[in-house]
DNA sequence: ACCTGAACACCGTTCAAGT
DNA sequence: ACCTGAACACCGTTCAAGT
């Protein structure tokens, strides 16, 4: 019969070989980052193809393979300062810095990165030149690695925290407005800080690098103890 | 007609008033530390309740609305050290320490927490109490309140990181081994710290507690300055 | 008021079929 | 080999109905 589907797309049957693993991660990545996590579906992503949903499934096993494909393409994104000089403190600093900016840009990113296993070359090469920085700072074995992963610790949380902090931005309209009326309107004898700090702590929102770098740097100095 | 359903629970009508939102909480903390984040279903949590899917929303507007209910339950666990006295550093770190216990208890807490806004009378008393510690401690008022967020920052990275590792030490056998096999089988020209590390590298999955310490301990340095 | 099952619009994925 | 739609077993939720 010839009679139109429910109007979903009035796709044809597109010419073979229009898919490749690429142009699926280029299309994943930008779903993901023009809708998000929840949005990142196999049948928007093929939605997104101008494919049938299972037209993916050629090119990958499924939904986890996929994912962790798309977590790599992210993570060869993180470009290494290869500047062989300059104090460690700064270097190390400027490794974490773009971590965390990738984490920035590619807000769902994060979730594809915490939620498997880092396998891939990418998160090697990073890791090498963190512990190599660490050592070089004066670190011993068993520091250097506690350090690198306190390191990685705190930028996941801080770009959790700020990920999570621009999207309520993002959703609601004057949220420092919003929480420092209720803040004000708390009770200064059972919370005398959280009341008297109301300025400072509506303006938090919307600072998410100022306060990476304000945390890092003062990780950095307690890492390597000056 | 009396023919059995094809036998999902032998469950007849339930006396009514046998659900209650304590009961249901109750139930969703048990099966979120039992069976995981993705396991929580509102069909699960029925099942576990022994009634029909839909008793539920008969106490809680939807999955959203529970969800926060869970959150603010767990939150409601921390115990806030009473003692008025003390170093503010020690006291910083007891505080902060106790709510990274309650993220390595309920690992799926982590998700629920981080997902949506921290709204709730707990978290309130624990932010007031951690930036009165900062201000005593000698912190400016920007600076007691960035110091705050690089504490909640880096609490929840660690235990996001550590929920990560250990799910993956019980999923699969023998992890340590199998990182410290991959990592001598690099390249040491190309990974030159990865390779001589390997042994400090392939212990880390295992040494939650000890690691946040480390990490802890170095931040709270760092921002108190010493 | 509290609990029920059927039904709806989603999801990932299997499978047999088209080209 | 690559792409297709139908179908299956899930999901949260709406709704009308039972008690």
């Amino acid at each position: 019969m010839t009679t139109a589907r429910p109007a979903r797309s009035p796709r044809r049957r597109v010419p073979r070989n229009t898919l490749n693993p690429d142009r699926i991660l280029d299309a994943a990545v930008t779903l993901l980052d023009r809708d998000g996590t929840e949005a990142f579906t196999m049948r928007a992503l093929a939605e997104e193809l101008g494919v049938g949903t299972m037209a993916v499934y050629s090119h990958f096993r499924g939904k986890d393979e996929l994912s962790d494909a798309v977590a790599q393409r992210l993570l060869a994104e993180v470009e290494l300062p290869v500047t062989g000089v300059g104090d460690p403190g700064d270097r190390i600093t400027e490794v974490v810095r773009s971590l965390y900016r990738l984490f920035s840009e590619h807000p769902s990113a994060l979730q594809l990165l915490t939620s498997r296993p880092m396998r891939g070359d990418e998160q090697i090469a990073v890791t090498d030149q963190l512990l190599g920085l660490l050592r070089s700072a004066g670190l011993g074995r068993t520091e250097a690695v506690r350090a690198y992963v306190a390191l990685m610790q705190y930028t996941v949380g801080a770009a959790v925290w700020t990920t999570r902090s621009r999207r309520r931005c993002e959703r609601e309209e004057g949220v420092g407005e919003r929480i420092k009326k209720r803040l004000t309107a708390l009770p200064p004898d059972s919370y005398p800080s959280l009341t008297d700090l109301a300025p400072e702590l509506s303006a938090v929102g919307n600072m998410g690098p100022v306060q990476f770098e304000y945390g890092l740097g003062r990780l950095v100095r307690g890492l390597l103890g000056r």
